[in-house]
DNA sequence: CCCATATAGTTGCATAGCTAATCAATGGAG
DNA sequence: CTCCATTGATTAGCTATGCAACTATATGGG
């Protein structure tokens, strides 16, 4: 007679090895077809991927984008940033707070608009930017390396269209 | 002599409408072909989407996803939920949680393992298991039809494989 | 000139995710 | 048989995000 160990079990139920029985699991599977499942699960993955590229700088994907954004254009508005960033308003205030606070951007308000408040990168970050550019380049080309190069293009620019036929 | 109000110069800054000096402002575009950048964007923009599919559950994706994996799969344990969907123990023990205390699923421990616990849907959750699973399935044919059906599986085979291929 | 409306930014509140640390039960080595 | 490493689950603390409501400023019509 076979006895299984509780751990041997817990191993066929998670589906790390084949089963004895034959009988095959389907729940990782569940989601295989599911847009937002892969999507969402990949973006998860990703953000691992990039912030072990930017901890050398100390900084989150997040951060380092919102700062890449403003050192590629000083001085642009929340909006803006929001806009390039594809995030909300608040998400942006909140972004250019946290640089604020760390010395690596600072606020001015614009002398036509009172509202406004342009965005400028300190002296600190501009030291970083190369730095930030090359270490985002660098994984890119690594992960176009290892999907090909093809491959990788081609699911970006479609990743663009999609978002941009959705709402 | 052109006089700008401080509203249109807003929305040159902004890139919504040809800058009248026919300078291009880049911001928007720069980070168009970065895998990270457009594959979160559009995961947000598709929480946004499902969302809207599980509305009339009053169920957020999160909690959708997860209800579902347990209504395929009874009995399923934390670690096993926690694969399924493809995120953190920590994150599924308080997806679990939330739907508990709504009273979708409930936890019973296992005779064999004190450590474990299985994961079983109400009645209740048992009610909404065709519901869920068509809503997710007409918001899929709704995008398939709308940005065509080989379109959509490559793109979403594509983010499976490179999923695959990342820690 | 003044008020209604629109806009830029901020704040409050909520969700979902992660890592690291912890707790509790198991099981194997000696 | 006892002790320690392993493992399933949980908790603590943090980040990023969104929506909705709010503040302050600007604009334009009467």
């Amino acid at each position: 007679m076979i006895v299984l160990t509780t751990r041997f079990s817990s191993k066929i139920r998670s589906n790390k090895i084949n089963c004895i029985c034959n009988h095959i699991c389907y729940a990782p599977l569940m989601f295989d077809h599911c847009l937002y499942f892969n999507t969402t699960a990949l973006a998860r993955q990703l953000e691992r991927v990039w912030s072990e590229a930017f901890k050398p700088f100390d900084l989150t994907p997040s951060q380092a984008f919102t700062l890449r954004a403003v050192l590629a254009k000083p001085g642009m508005l929340h909006s803006e940033l929001a806009e390039t960033l594809r995030i909300a308003r608040a998400t942006a205030t909140r972004a250019v707070d946290g640089l604020v606070a760390r010395g690596l951007l600072e606020r001015r308000s614009t002398k036509q608009d009172g509202r406004e408040s342009e965005i400028y990168p300190t002296l600190a970050a501009l030291a970083l930017k190369d730095g930030l550019n090359d270490a985002s380049g660098r994984v890119t080309a690594r992960l176009k390396g290892e999907l090909g190069d093809g491959t990788f293009a081609g699911f970006v620019e479609q990743a663009r269209s999609i978002g941009s036929h959705l709402p």
